[in-house]
RNA sequence: GGUGGCAUAGCCAAGUGGCCUAAGGCAGUGGAUUGCAAAUCCACCAUCCCCGGUUCAAAUCCGGGUGCCACCUCCA
């Protein structure tokens, strides 16, 4: 099995001393709902854990919840600018809960429903980032007491300079940073490119007590001191969407290697942005999709995961809307979820063909199963592969389907078959929608349409048909009787 | 300005020197099947951004363009 690693920018073999991966995953700042872009991150992190656990490894998840701080200029008011503002105190202003506290327990229920709406299994450990301000003082001074940070009125730094390998990582030179417009001149610091440990403010929203002020934590110790805690000071894999690598996970290798003199992680594994029309998703342009929008359009948390998991995680992938006039507010449908949902029936109808396979000759369809597993492995081996993946289920069904048309299908050969399919979702993970019911007036009608077709009175039959299309049912006239489906 | 990456059919997308006369999916077209449909099966549907170069051989390697994305702003 080889992935991406992010630090060495090669292809490299995985591999673990014993059977056990320990994994820590970039979770989602619960300041605000988290969108579609942030859970193509967190759906890979997920489909790697469950691929990992198909290939037989016992894996130690961590993901964490951010919930001390995160500005960004774009959420500064303007008259603001430069107060030092930070999102969960936007937050708090903007949905009127004032306490810190309640408004992150408030969007990680919703991140939390939002996961079990898209499949997403539980991780081992979801640590938060204000439950663990002491474990990262620990770090801070170690880092001090190793040489690598420094305090200046309350504040402390971490000394990039004390780290050769800064850099490493995301490819950026200090001296090219240096040079970069963007990069803001705090008088306190050493080198323009340290980065803040720990914040002195005493008025913050949310401040803790430290040997050194009363305030918060910088932006990247969190990573580190819960990575750490639940993982040990080596993580196996250590994930991100590609706008972590810099600073943040750079911050967090200088930060930790420092403090151990140990590798932080072995392999660093980086998912690509989820464009719309070619162009980041952001709350201005309004191309910013989450989760419950896309359920009230109605599309289900299986479309939505297998629209995201189905492109490469190292490829930025695209949602083609067809919008050209930037108003994004009647959009009803999306190609890629269009494609998830039409996908997905196809497997289930798959699925439910073969439980009504009736014959006692069997085929033996071992060897194709084992061929579409193994093909399916060969390629998600090859750096999570996942196109050659869904291409091995799909030529598997595709040739039972043969055999069924053939009359060539058995009882067991569709149990292989139900079996096999089961098990590529056990990675995949996009079959667990509740069926809807059909109601009772809907089957009386079902009904009333088999009666007539049986006295071959056709015009009714399909007067009856068009009606329930319109109603959003389709129907599959089969030798064994009719199936009725919500479209 | 620096850094990392991408460019394959209407759309999503695999393939990274010769089984590529380019996987798979969506959409589309034709056919089989069906009372008609649906589902299913079969067939069709691309010379791989442009220009040079290396090679017996390039979507695949090298050079130069062009376009796009990301980071350098605590946005996955």
């Amino acid at each position: 099995m080889k992935f991406y690693n992010s630090y060495s920018k090669k292809l490299e073999e995985f591999t673990v001393e014993n059977n056990t991966v320990r994994m820590y995953n970039c979770g989602p700042t619960v300041y605000d709902y988290a969108h579609l872009g942030n859970f193509r991150s967190f759906l890979f992190a997920d489909l790697l854990r469950r691929y990992l656990e198909f290939k037989g490894y016992e894996v130690k998840q961590v993901m964490n919840f951010t919930d001390v701080g995160h500005m960004t200029q774009d959420d500064l008011e303007p008259s603001r600018e430069g107060s030092n503002q930070d999102k969960m105190a936007l937050a708090a202003q903007r949905t009127g809960i004032t306490d810190p506290r309640e408004l992150a327990d408030k969007y990680i229920d919703c991140f939390m429903e939002d996961s079990k709406t898209l499949n997403v299994l539980e991780p081992w450990q979801r640590p938060r980032a204000s439950d663990h301000v002491q474990e990262m003082v620990e770090i801070i001074e170690k880092l001090i007491a190793n040489g690598n940070a420094y305090e200046v009125d309350g504040f402390v730094y971490f000394d990039q300079s004390s780290f050769p390998e800064y850099g490493k990582l995301s490819g950026n030179t200090v001296e090219d940073l240096v040079e970069g417009k963007r990069v803001e001149v705090d008088a306190r610091k050493k080198n323009a490119t340290d980065f803040a440990l720990w914040k002195c403010d005493d008025k913050h929203i949310m401040k803790w007590p430290s040997p050194w002020s009363t305030g918060f934590p910088g932006w990247h110790i969190e990573c580190s001191a819960m990575a750490m805690k639940y993982l040990g000071e080596t993580l196996d894999i250590h994930t991100g969407g590609e706008d972590n690598i810099f600073p943040h996970h750079e911050a967090e290798i200088a930060q930790s290697e420092c403090a151990t003199h140990k590798t932080f992680a072995r392999y660093w594994l980086h998912a690509r942005h989820l464009l719309v029309d070619g162009g980041k998703m952001s709350k201005s342009k309004g191309n910013f999709f989450t989760v419950r929008e896309l359920l009230d359009k109605g599309y289900s948390g299986s479309e939505i995961r297998y629209a995201l998991i189905s492109t490469h995680y190292r490829q930025n992938m695209n949602f083609t809307t067809g919008v050209t006039d930037g108003d994004y507010s009647q959009l009803q449908k999306i190609e890629a979820l269009e494609e998830a949902k039409t996908n997905i029936r196809r497997i289930k109808d798959f699925l439910a063909a073969m439980e009504q396979i009736e014959k006692d000759d069997n085929t033996n369809i071992d060897d194709l199963a084992t061929k579409t597993l193994g093909n399916f492995a060969a390629a998600m081996d090859d750096d999570l592969n996942i196109s050659g993946g869904l291409s091995a289920l799909y030529q598997f069904i595709r040739e039972v389907n043969k055999l069924r048309d053939q009359e060539q299908l058995g009882r067991e050969d569709a149990a292989r078959a139900i079996e096999t399919i089961k098990k590529l979702d056990g990675v995949l993970g996009v079959l667990c929608d509740e069926e809807q019911q059909v109601p009772e007036e809907i089957l009386q009608l079902v009904k009333e349409r088999d009666e007539a077709r049986l006295n071959k009175n056709f015009p009714r039959a399909d007067e009856i048909r068009d009606t329930l299309t319109e109603m959003g049912y389709v129907l599959e006239d089969s030798p064994k009787g009719t199936i009725c489906k919500k479209i």
